[in-house]
DNA sequence: AATGAATGAGGGTTCATTCAT
DNA sequence: CATGAATGAACCCTCATTCAT
């Protein structure tokens, strides 16, 4: 099981010629509902096509939706990508959120939890991994991305301290809980890395697997 | 320290308005010379302007050379930037593989030098590691950048088993080198990212000791 | 009366810069119309600025409309330049045969309507004349309009010679009458020739007497 | 026979690339030579690459000498072109006026004579008429090229009357020698558009028997 | 709300011309 | 004389954005 997967198709009625295109849906779709749809194209598109060749065009027809209706519901190009990169952050952090949520309160158990929630399916896909590359290539040189990405690791990097914290609070040696930290990150950052360049070498069971034989070596009292 | 630094500027005098634009190198700088001093100038506009907005007119500018230059000595934009990554590919390997020559033949010292060298100043500034995250997000769109990216992984990945098959050659109950070579190649492969996204949050120093710290967890006898 | 004429001026206003350009023809103008438009710009450039000189921003410009539009009803330069010849080649075909339709059945005088057909002042005049040497002088270079511009002569050529057959079907001794449409499809290809070179030291009408005089010595029972 | 043929290749060696080019001809050879074999080129390359896509370099390659040179020898492109329209022109004029010297005084083999040096093969090729049409396309736009075209018609056109009149001189109702002189230049210029246009659906010998059938008409008592 | 024709700035690329060697 | 790297203006085309319908 490579990470990507079943991936819906960016155009499924490949000829939207037929009169009302926007009929499906109804024309009073609400705000939203075409806003979500938006977003949802430019997902597809810029793992298609990437961040320097995605066209507002594309975004449309991907949609199935018209050339002008992308300025009437994001404001411009550049408003409707940082959208996007919000709600890909929404979805990211809600979902180790929720992995932690249900995984008690146990630090064992929450360690597993954080770290396995990186190969959720839901966000670790070859789409939507494309999608972060495309918009970690561009942080360099727009500021807001970088920020956005940045606070977004940090978060997730707090919450790994505070859990080391706790796992290792009554060893006699206490490893240094911040760089352990940086080091479990920054392991199923590179995974995710490696998901997106090589095709179908490493799936997310293997990567898991890896993370966990990690984990004995580093922890072999508690896994 | 974080990892960038010095970074020369992209044009350092803004007036090229003078006579004999190419004065400083003179008319007749070999032709290597000249795609040299293309490909360093791609390097700095791809960090800079990323690879949506980098323009053809942004790197002769930089280069403090003519427009038409680039078409003259690569035969398109595609293949310069096509070129600046086969540099980038190159100097990177020479780098981990100077280390390892460097290194002498015993798998504790093989390792630790492997590693460190992704830490070396040459390859890991803020410059060139936000001109690799560019190509990475075009990866997806463009499979040639993918290949040459993921071979360039894979070249290093193999070297890393090696060196952990021999480490591990007299354990008792040997782990997963596959297993252990990827974690440790996503691992510094991840603290790139972390370069590439926070604003001086970690240096190399810090991400080599964070290394340092796994690896004493995993081989105990050996760090 | 020199076979060119009022020639349309190619851009009547020069001061495009009010608001809205399209504002004439109004912003529906179907699709065909639009299309002719520029077809009908085309013409007038391909006569005034030649093959070799021509620009989609000289177009744009005679119609009245923006750049990009060319790109948008037609797909490239080429495109539109081809299009533009399959609109002249309409045009000519209808003239010669809508003459013919008009003559009746009797050769002699489907003859002469077919020869002063290409002295229609709708297809030979200055201007159209100039377009059509334009695409023999690339006829060839580019395939395509050979192609088209023979094809155009050879059935003109074709009823030529069915005419001329029944014509002398009760001569004693018939002439060749292949070799005879042959020659007289070259005059007055030659006399187009000449009506492009010459600034009027030929007219429509002389050029339809010379061949007058011609026919008069050939078929002299008939004319 | 059709009326191209032995065509001398562009660019006979395909790889200039040792070290001196210009060795054949010795780097002295004088300029008329240099000037010489830069319009063979160039008539090579109009003949092949059309007037609107016609390059100094490609001239350069098929001549076999270096880009810069051309601005060298003449003083723009559009110098080199007129002189080669110029040279064409001379050549063209030669032809028919040694036909004609050696015609001897009759008017009935001066005609004959100076019909048939229309299809002499040295200025009646596929390459030569493509870029004599090459010219005429350029006309409209050009007046020069206009006028060298129409007073190279002319001057032959002028010859015809004389020959004509000479001809008619005792015939008891004398036709209208200006209309035939027309005609008959007309006619000819008619064919080299055939010739231009259909591939290899006539030949030189093929036209000249058409009109030898026109002048056996016009003329039963002289041919 | 939605459409899609229209706009026009800006990009990559070509190429005539220049000029140091 | 000849070379070919270098220049820079101009071209075709793309595409974000606007707006009449």
């Amino acid at each position: 099981m490579p990470p990507n997967d079943k991936q819906t198709p960016v155009s499924p009625a490949k000829k939207p010629r037929e009169k009302t295109r926007v009929a499906a849906l109804g024309r009073s779709a609400t705000r939203e509902v075409r806003r979500q749809q938006l977003i949802d194209a430019t997902i597809d598109c810029l793992a298609r096509y990437g961040f320097a060749d995605i066209t507002m065009a594309q975004v449309a027809e991907a949609a199935g939706l018209s050339q002008g209706i992308i300025n009437f519901h994001f404001r411009s190009k550049e408003t409707l990508l940082l959208e996007t990169l919000a709600f890909m952050d929404r979805e990211y952090r809600e979902t180790w959120q929720r992995a932690l949520s249900a995984a008690g309160a146990g630090p064992r158990d929450r360690l597993l939890a954080l770290l396995c929630s990186e190969f959720d399916p839901a966000i670790c896909n070859r789409k939507k991994i494309a999608v972060w590359h495309a918009f970690y290539g561009e942080a360099k040189a727009r500021p807001t991305y970088r920020k956005l990405c940045g606070e977004r690791d940090e978060t997730r990097r707090q919450a790994m301290r505070e859990i080391l914290v706790a796992l290792t609070r009554d060893e006699v040696s206490r490893p240094d809980c911040n760089a352990l930290a940086d080091a479990l990150c920054a392991l199923t950052d590179g995974f995710w890395l490696d998901f997106h360049l090589s095709t179908g070498r490493i799936d997310r069971a293997a990567a898991r697997d890896a993370v966990q034989v990690l984990l004995a070596g580093l922890f072999p009292q508690h896994y």
